[in-house]
DNA sequence: TTCTTCGTAAACAAAC
DNA sequence: GGTTTGTTTACGAAGA
């Protein structure tokens, strides 16, 4: 029963809507309900105005590419450029009224102005991810980044097509004399064979010419693309069809075979061909494959639109390798393990979406909710596993039964999340409109809810509220999470119900909620600390290893805060796991849609708004409760508060 | 393998 | 009497 019970909900569960088709439209500037209020708040640049630049782009590339045959004008190839000047203005007519020709965006532009145009417009496509794309990176590493790749070259294809109707024209206006052994000359300079090939197959699915020998000649290939830092999988490119050799030959048989057996062609779908720019129907794979090596043969036309192709995929892993170190720096500041290079075929946290995405949870360095990540994972990291994150959403795990959510959530809130305070603050706007189940426990998103808060004190439906407020997702299944809130709250310790005047709102123990954490974690700050390098930041979560070195030192650093007496509670105060978020986020929060609470803020005694009436119980809630309320006003965060509330862990 | 944590479901009681 | 609130138990999954 419950295994149906649970089965039914995720099938009722739109988190696959939060995947990738959401977090794309976003960037395609569909404007979804939420991303677009995620990419207009972040972003500085309208979809229209990103548009505009990757037009500008692949005018750019034409250009260069223009240009780059310019200085072969005079060859004898130019004779075979077709020339049709009926079809100029049809092939101009299709262009956008907006589009700047290459002859404009020269007298505009420099050169170096058009390059440095061009970098900004990758930067600015990886900033069209909402914030959570930094996050991801901080909180997932980089293997999310693969998903991202699809999105950018689903962009990619957008400006290929934009690209290849401008050479086209100018082919057909005989302004591109193109020339074979220019051409092909040009591709090789471009790049090193092994670039090239692993260029052809990442970016536009079809095997290089050189590799297309090879694999014809029966070659093993497997030892190109080392890291695969493509979206496609290997398996793909692998059964890429050889549309045309540079001998003239086409594809041999076998792989023709192969093609019309699987009926899938990274080229073709939807009875189209894909090539950029052509969209010519075929009805079958058969004579997609006729029409490949009629069409798109390995011609000057093909080769240019390869060469486009490329300079744009260049300089999106220019970009890429930018972001990667910014990346490095950020986590070696914030004492995290400098990430290995990881696939990045594999999704980023919070949502990662479905078919690219792993799995295994452990594909997640830390996971981030991520959610508002990917493109590609929209979802939390969560269910479906794919979350984002978690984003989930980041994998898509084939939850079949009974937990949906619940483990998946946790193991990543505990060890792969961000910090909750600096992940909501970022993310707030996704969580509240996107249906992501939230990467964090209920305990950690009560105990925010109620750290939250003015009175640091919440009544049971003050917390519902919080929930649905702050988090779509908690908007339905009323009931569920309903029944886990409270059942959290009588659960754990860390959550004092205090009885009010009015009725009992609830409150937090941090004390409590501190010790919840592993008891070997706890015990001198050096020795923490030792622990932590000991550990080689191998075992432990590098966000939760990175706060609780972060934690440690400021320990060190804090004489004051540090006595004999208070010294182990403190150390259970920076060892939990949100602390580790409140201790990163003092380093990382920076604007934030809600306040964020120092470690102080959120150890800080709770103000009661009203003598409780009875202090019934007599265990250790009801005395750091006492402690709490003795200690009431709510005063900026301090280290006399902190130290004033140390002594409640004493009277255990 | 065992223990712990977490999520979920459910039963039950008291208060509203 | 119905709903809300709070407590408790049980179970399964996942990770350490």
């Amino acid at each position: 029963m419950m295994v149906e019970s649970a089965s039914e909900t995720i099938r009722t569960t739109p988190s696959n809507q939060n995947g990738v088709s959401s977090l794309s439209s976003q960037s395609d500037g569909g404007g979804g309900r939420e991303g677009g209020s995620n990419g207009d708040t972040n972003g500085e640049i309208s979809p229209v105005d990103l548009l505009h630049l990757q037009q500008q782009q692949a005018l750019q590339a034409a250009r260069q590419f223009l240009l780059q045959q310019a200085s072969g004008l005079n060859s004898p190839g130019s004779n075979e450029v077709k020339q049709s000047p009926v079809q100029v203005p049809v092939s101009m007519a299709m262009m956008s009224p907006q589009m700047i020709t290459p002859q404009q965006m020269q007298q505009i532009l420099s050169p170096p102005q058009l390059q440095a145009l061009l970098q900004q417009q990758q930067a600015l496509m990886l900033q069209q991810f909402p914030n959570c794309f930094t996050l991801c990176l901080l909180s997932c590493g980089l293997q999310q980044l693969g998903s991202k790749q699809l999105a950018f070259q689903q962009q990619l294809i957008q400006m290929q097509q934009l690209q290849q109707q401008h050479i086209l024209n100018l082919q057909r206006q005989g302004l591109v004399p193109l020339q074979p052994t220019a051409a092909m000359q040009t591709l090789q300079q471009a790049m090193c064979p092994s670039d090239l090939q692993q260029l052809w197959k990442d970016v536009s699915g079809v095997p290089s010419s050189e590799e297309a020998l090879k694999q014809a000649e029966g070659l093993d290939l497997s030892t190109n693309s080392s890291n695969s830092t493509s979206a496609f999988p290997k398996a793909a490119s692998a059964h890429l069809p050889l549309h045309s050799l540079p001998n003239g030959q086409s594809h041999t048989p076998k792989r023709d075979s192969h093609e019309e057996h699987t009926g899938s062609h990274p080229l073709y779908g939807h009875g189209e061909c894909k090539w950029p720019g052509c969209e010519a129907l075929c009805e079958d794979i058969g004579q997609f494959i006729k029409h490949l090596n009629n069409e798109h043969a390995l011609d000057d036309r093909s080769t240019a639109q390869c060469r486009v192709q490329m300079q744009v995929v260049q300089q999106l892993e220019i970009q890429l390798a930018k972001e990667s170190e910014r990346l490095q720096a950020m986590m070696t500041h914030l004492h995290m393990r400098p990430s290995e290079p990881k696939p990045f075929n594999q999704p980023l946290n919070l949502a990662s979406s479905g078919s690219l995405l792993k799995r295994d949870s452990e594909a997640y360095p830390e996971g981030l909710p991520h959610p508002p990540t990917s493109a590609a994972t929209p979802i939390t990291p969560l269910r479906q596993g794919p979350s984002v994150i978690s984003s989930s959403s980041l994998h898509t795990h084939s939850h079949s039964h009974t937990h949906a959510v619940g483990p998946i959530r946790r193991r990543n809130s505990d060890k792969y999340c961000t910090p909750i305070a600096s992940e909501l603050a970022q993310n707030c706007e996704f969580y509240k409109n996107a249906d992501v189940r939230p990467p964090f426990t209920y305990a950690s998103l009560i105990r925010h809810a109620i750290l939250e808060s003015p009175d640091r004190q919440l009544t049971l439906n003050e917390i519902y509220n919080w929930f649905t407020r702050k988090f779509a997702y908690f908007r339905r299944n009323t009931a569920t999470w309903k029944n886990a809130v409270r059942h959290n709250l009588s659960l754990h310790k860390c959550f004092v119900r205090v009885e009010n005047v009015k009725g009992a709102v609830w409150t937090v123990d941090e004390v409590e909620y501190q010790k919840r954490r592993p008891p070997k974690m706890t015990g001198s700050p050096t020795l923490v600390k030792n622990m932590i390098s000991g550990l080689g930041f191998g075992s432990l979560n590098a966000s939760y290893q990175a706060a609780l070195a972060e934690s440690s030192l400021s320990l060190l650093n804090s004489p004051p805060l540090v006595t004999p007496q208070s010294a182990h509670s403190l150390n259970m105060l920076h060892v939990g796991h949100d602390d580790v978020s409140s201790t990163v986020e003092q380093v990382n929060s920076n604007g934030s849609c809600s306040p964020t609470l120092s470690p102080q803020q959120y150890s800080h005694p709770v103000h009661v708004k009203e003598e409780p009436t009875e202090v019934v119980e007599e265990d250790s809630r009801s005395v750091s409760l006492l402690a709490g309320v003795t200690h009431s006003l709510p005063l900026p965060s301090d280290e006399r508060d902190l130290e004033e509330d140390l002594p409640t862990e004493e009277l255990e």
